[in-house]
DNA sequence: TTCTTCACG
DNA sequence: ACGTACGTGAAGAAT
């Protein structure tokens, strides 16, 4: 394969991207940058896709006046450069530098000329040359080795190309032009004479001369005089029209080499501009660059598969007062896994693997054997455990009646406290982040895909290989991280808060909830009647049978069949959601069948099909996952089933809770959820004098909000009052704009201004908690909650509310959020601390972000509600009352 | 794998 | 160009 050169007409694309960017973007001093953004992306299209091995940045030098002494009216027509671009190009240049581009010039010519000279060169040294630019100008080097680029349309242009659209050879172009002339560039040519006669002209002479040479031969008469009279002209715009091939530029291919970027320069830059996703790329390519500096040691590990090996192990655990263990098992799913291999790592960094099980003919260990061993050392509760995602082990050992007692560092978690806004939490990635190491991914071992092997049909020694990496790294890493936790005063927050809710919410998975599967299965029924209706009534209403659940195949029916408006586009398409179909609904009958159909699918598919399969053949509950680690606030969030979900808005869909009931007959479910929890949240940080009163006196908060704004009293609310009152609330804790409050109210964009206007008179403390909170993100960069959870946010600007872009407002709601989730976290450690202690007979079963479920035998439900109540009302002491909601039922839709 | 849509707080 | 109120997880279609 040949080199290939891309010469990028760096100020055409400049120009190009400045007019295409017409929102304002700007960088953290308020400087303009949205030139910037559009030619940093496409350098790095170039880079990325185009793959070129050389590349440079040309650009006219500071004084182009060669042409302008063949005609001093030269591009006279151009514009002066927009105040709002001008200082961007310095910024421009920095990034061209940061990738290490050559930016080349030559004095007292302009682009188009290095452009051609540079290309020029190239193809006779054998390149491929690729000129990246919208200027037509160029098309005059076109070669079967010089090709034009168009970056907006991603597409290559040659002679070809060019046939097709001026009907002329590249040899040509330039006498094409002089005879055209171009209004922009202001080159004259001849009057009378436009593409299709020129092309006409040039086909029929060839050459310019030709043409001038026999201007009676021209069709028309006046025509044939301008060639005579605007002779001159037309041969000194050809002087300007033709580049110069030949000017003295001294370049080396060597100093085009396409280079590795300046990664750390680019992530100061990026992050000066406020360019989150490119800024987060260079961080990436940062660590990447680390990883392949330092590479992997390898590591010592020893295989435990005999009588003699195990007893000289157990002694030396036995010394052990903190180690790590992992498991190796069947399963991700802890209730269903079974125990493959023990793998162990401790202090001195020394790690074991202990295989109980493998594929046939190989040793192994007798897995009862090794448990009653490590039964008592496991349950001490003077030696610490330490792991990566603890809690699955933690339940893994619970199915075979073992219960862990004393946790340490979960890397898991501790990288979470640590980090809340990475990706992932895993432990490659981590491993990578902390220790610089690599790790052997899974697929080395048991492949991807449809025919992944189970663990123990692993060679034993590849599983002990990557067994114990995994304990020796995660032991290294909780190391690390607990010194960490310590340095940056996360320590209590870890060891008070999360650390002790694994239990809990092993706890709860353990517990799992049973759901009525005959009940679910009733309902499934109903609905695919109801649906095999709806749909026969869809098709005749669409003319035609589609994929109702194909938002592309909707498309076509409501929008070309049907010809409905189109309200909004997705980014690949025509929007079908809930809002546009509403719209809709007004001008046919169709899409309100539609969105039925819609939400019936989603209630079968996503609930009462789905959860049956999820149920546990063991226990016969469904047991969710509660990950601890992925929500960037501080919340929890729930899978395999998400429990989180469960519908209740809508009536249709609140019935699939009556399916979700008691594990044992004669006991209830149990349902206290906290009231207004943000908002009471919000109130305690602004120490607002009015929401305070109206909280202590439990007065409806969205009543009281709406009396304050409108300025009558409290019986004087309208309930549209209270509607929008509500909606400023929940617009205060999301950080709310005017089109955001629009869009939620269905009013105008002025009106929902106006109203956050007169909130924000009204309550000028929420005014002054935004404007502290956002000082204090841009000063530390991070959003930190009530107990001192943070999140680490970039790119805060300005803090003029009702105008906050996605950092500012991610930075007011995960305060909010993250300090409500710090709060039911705390809660349910002391709940589950006080039934231990009162040895209650109930069980907690699920958290649903404000809101705990239990279950509890009839005559045990005073006593647990009183006991959550208490502790869930007193979880922190804040400025406003806690008030917590309570019901009891046979099921969940009678309890909520 | 990505996109769209929609269920919840 | 991006997204349009914050935070999640899941399903089905299209790629």
């Amino acid at each position: 394969m040949a080199d290939t050169l891309y010469i990028v007409d760096t100020f055409s694309l400049v120009f190009q991207v400045f007019h295409a960017i017409r929102q304002p973007m700007t960088g953290t001093r308020g400087q303009p940058t949205n030139a910037v953004f559009g030619f940093t992306g496409d350098l790095q299209h170039l880079l990325k896709e185009k793959k070129p091995t050389h590349i440079i940045c040309a650009m006219e030098s500071q004084t182009p006046q060669e042409r302008v002494a063949i005609y001093e009216d030269y591009k006279a027509n151009r514009d002066e450069m927009p105040d709002d671009l001008r200082p961007q190009i310095p910024l421009i240049f920095d990034v061209i530098k940061g990738y290490g581009i050559p930016i080349v010039s030559h004095p007292g010519w302009e682009a188009d000329d290095v452009i051609a000279t540079v290309a020029t060169r190239a193809a006779k040294a054998g390149m491929d040359v690729r000129i990246v630019t919208s200027d037509k100008d160029m098309r005059q080097l076109l070669t079967p080795k010089i090709h034009i680029y168009s970056i907006r349309k991603k597409q290559l242009y040659d002679a070809d190309n060019l046939w097709d659209d001026w009907g002329v050879r590249p040899d040509q172009v330039v006498d094409f032009q002089s005879l055209v002339g171009d209004s922009v560039d202001n080159v004259p040519g001849v009057p009378l004479v436009g593409p299709k006669k020129a092309q006409a002209l040039l086909e029929k002479f060839e050459t310019l001369e030709e043409v001038l040479a026999n201007p009676e031969q021209a069709p028309g008469k006046k025509l044939s005089e301008n060639l005579v009279t605007f002779k001159d002209q037309a041969l000194m715009s050809r002087e300007l029209v033709r580049l110069n091939i030949d000017l003295p530029i001294e370049l080396t291919w060597e100093e085009c080499l396409v280079s590795v970027p300046d990664h750390q320069r680019l992530h100061e830059l990026f992050t000066d501009f406020s360019f989150r996703r490119y800024a987060n790329e260079m961080e990436t390519e940062l660590a990447q660059e680390k990883i392949e500096q330092s590479g992997n040691e390898k590591r010592e590990w020893t295989k435990v598969d005999n009588d003699q090996k195990f007893r000289t192990f157990l002694a030396e655990l036995q010394e052990q007062d903190k180690f790590c263990v992992d498991l190796e098992t069947t399963s991700i799913d802890p209730l269903q896994a079974d125990i493959v291999g023990w793998a162990f790592c401790w202090e001195g960094g020394r790690s074991f693997y202990l295989p109980v099980d493998g594929p046939k003919g190989t040793a192994v260990l007798d897995p009862k054997v090794v448990l009653e061993a490590f039964k008592p050392i496991l349950e001490d509760p003077e030696r610490t455990i330490v792991n990566q995602n603890i809690k699955y082990d933690m339940l893994v050992l619970r199915r075979v009646g073992v219960n862990i007692q004393t946790l340490g560092v979960d890397s898991m978690v501790g990288d979470y406290l640590l980090d809340a806004g990475a990706r992932t939490h895993k432990l490659d990635e981590i491993s990578k982040k902390y220790l610089h190491r690599k790790m052997i991914p899974i697929s080395d071992l048991i492949g991807k895909g449809k025919k992944q092997l189970k663990m123990f049909e692993v060679d034993v020694d590849d599983a002990a290989e990557y067994a114990s990496e995994d304990a020796d790294v995660c032991w290294q890493l909780t190391e690390i991280i607990e010194e960490k936790l310590e340095e940056e005063g996360l320590w209590d927050l870890y060891w008070d808060l999360e650390r002790p809710l694994i239990h809990v919410l092993a706890e709860m998975e353990w517990n799992g909830i049973k759901v009525d599967t005959d009940e679910l299965k009733r309902q499934s029924d109903l609905l695919t009647t109801r649906l095999a209706k709806l749909m026969i009534e869809i098709y005749e209403g669409a003319g035609s049978e589609f994929n109702i659940d194909s938002p592309k195949q909707l498309s076509k029916i409501l929008f070309e069949d049907l010809n409905l408006p189109i309200i909004k586009r997705t980014k690949t398409g025509i929007s079908t959601d809930q809002e546009v179909l509403e719209k809709l609904a007004v001008d046919h009958p169709l899409p309100a069948k539609i969105m039925e159909h819609r939400q019936l699918t989603k209630l079968k598919g996503t609930y009462l099909d789905a959860l049956p399969n999820l149920v546990n053949k063991y226990t016969g509950k469904v047991h969710t996952s509660f990950s601890q680690t992925t929500a960037a606030t501080g919340r929890l969030s729930s899978s395999d089933p998400n429990l989180q979900n469960i519908p209740v808005r809508t009536e249709e869909g609140r019935l699939i809770r009556r399916a979700f009931m008691p594990s044992e007959a004669g006991w209830k479910l149990i349902c206290l959820d906290y009231s207004q929890i943000e908002l009471r949240m919000l109130a305690h940080f602004c120490h607002d004098a009015e929401m305070t009163k109206a909280f202590r006196e439990g007065i409806d908060i969205h009543t009281a909000v709406a009396a304050q704004v409108y300025g009558v009293t409290a019986e004087e609310v309208e309930s549209s009052q209270r509607r929008v009152a509500k909606a400023v609330n929940f617009g205060v804790i999301y950080g709310q704009s005017p089109y955001g409050l629009a869009a939620a109210l269905g009013i105008p964009k002025e009106e929902a201004a106006q109203f956050i206007d007169d909130y924000f008179t009204k309550y000028s403390s929420v005014q002054e908690f935004m404007e502290q909170t956002l000082d204090e993100v841009k000063e530390t960069g991070f959003a930190t909650t009530i107990l001192g959870r943070r999140r680490e946010i970039a790119g805060i600007r300005g803090k003029r509310w009702g105008n906050l872009n996605m950092p500012e407002r991610t930075a007011v709601n995960t305060v909010i959020q993250g300090s409500a989730a710090d709060l039911i976290k705390r809660a349910m450690l002391k709940v589950h601390a006080r039934m231990q202690a009162e040895n209650h007979p109930g069980r907690m079963l699920l958290q649903i972000h404000d809101e705990l479920v239990f279950e509890a035998p009839s005559e045990h439900v005073d006593s647990l509600i009183k006991l959550a109540n208490e502790e869930m009302e007193s979880a922190l002491e804040l400025d406003v009352p806690i008030v917590v909601d309570c019901k009891t039922g046979d099921n969940w839709l009678d309890a909520e």
